[in-house]
DNA sequence: GATGCGCTGGTCGAGTTCCTCCACAAGGCG
DNA sequence: CGCCTTGTGGAGGAACTCGACCAGCGCATC
């Protein structure tokens, strides 16, 4: 990816509502160019989409925990993923190496709703968890840097 | 939070670039109404910011691991996450329960990146490190349901 | 080595839409 | 009643978005 791009991405990232004019004021092209080059960074799908980042406390999701996932049968077919898919409470989902075999990233307001996600993800998934509690939190999202 | 401010923070974690007219239409507000509504919600640090969902390959992170810390002396106080800040490949930083202190997410080009951060990690902090490296990631940064 | 063609990626301008501020109204509440 | 909060509506200015046009470049053709 070339230098133009990169740099309006790096400004997305760091401001998502960044309006194009103001792109255009910071790469020294016009509007209409950096409009141009974002659309086709969107349908390239390096930009996947925009989001706000929202302190999990205020929506009431003030409980954040790591879960390791192992399925109870290893020969098996593996399609963990599409059977958590529905789960809301999940936020992200990682295939690793290690021990486990997926690592989950989960929001919940408190640690019943946490109590109560972990047993419908072992039955929908069948699998074994290991769960990790989130104590706080110094720093997330932040923007990596190109 | 009022209902009103749930779903005008919904709209935004789902498409962070809606415009105020739409999400007036959407929220039965008038644009000032809305506008008013998110600028309060930014200055509450309900939105702590906006920005770009980006795929980590096309901007050279093809690799990115979870890194678990533990500091090397115990009694010491534990400042790590201010020790750790100035590394730009590290995403996110929890405090967890458990066996270690910290988990680190972290996104570097390749393998080498990779054995370098943690080098620079272990220094920088005096913490030993246990690393698992992802090796897909089925989705990720998924905007909760409140 | 020129000529000419198509492609990519840029500027410019104009019409439309959106933002942003302000004045004012409607509803609690002491 | 007066005050605070939260809405609405409108107007001026800024931003978006599209089309027309242009410059550079690769390349087949003469």
């Amino acid at each position: 990816m070339e230098e133009l791009d990169q740099r309006i991405v790096q400004l997305l990232l760091q401001d998502g509502r960044m309006s194009y004019t103001d792109l255009g004021k910071a790469t020294g092209l016009s509007t209409s160019a950096v409009h141009q080059r974002v659309r086709r960074l969107e349908q390239r799908g390096v930009i996947r989409g925009y989001t706000a980042i929202v302190d999990p406390e205020a929506v009431d999701l003030a409980l954040t925990a790591f879960i390791s996932v192992k399925p109870f049968d290893p020969s098996a077919p593996d399609d963990t993923p599409e059977r958590l898919v529905g789960l809301a409470e999940i936020e992200a989902c990682h295939s690793v190496a290690g021990d486990e075999n997926y690592i989950l990233k989960v929001r919940v307001p408190g640690p019943g709703d946490l109590e109560d996600l972990l047993a419908r993800i072992r039955s929908a998934a069948g699998v074994s968890t290991r769960t990790t509690v989130v104590l706080s939190t110094p720093y997330e999202a932040r923007p990596p840097k190109l």
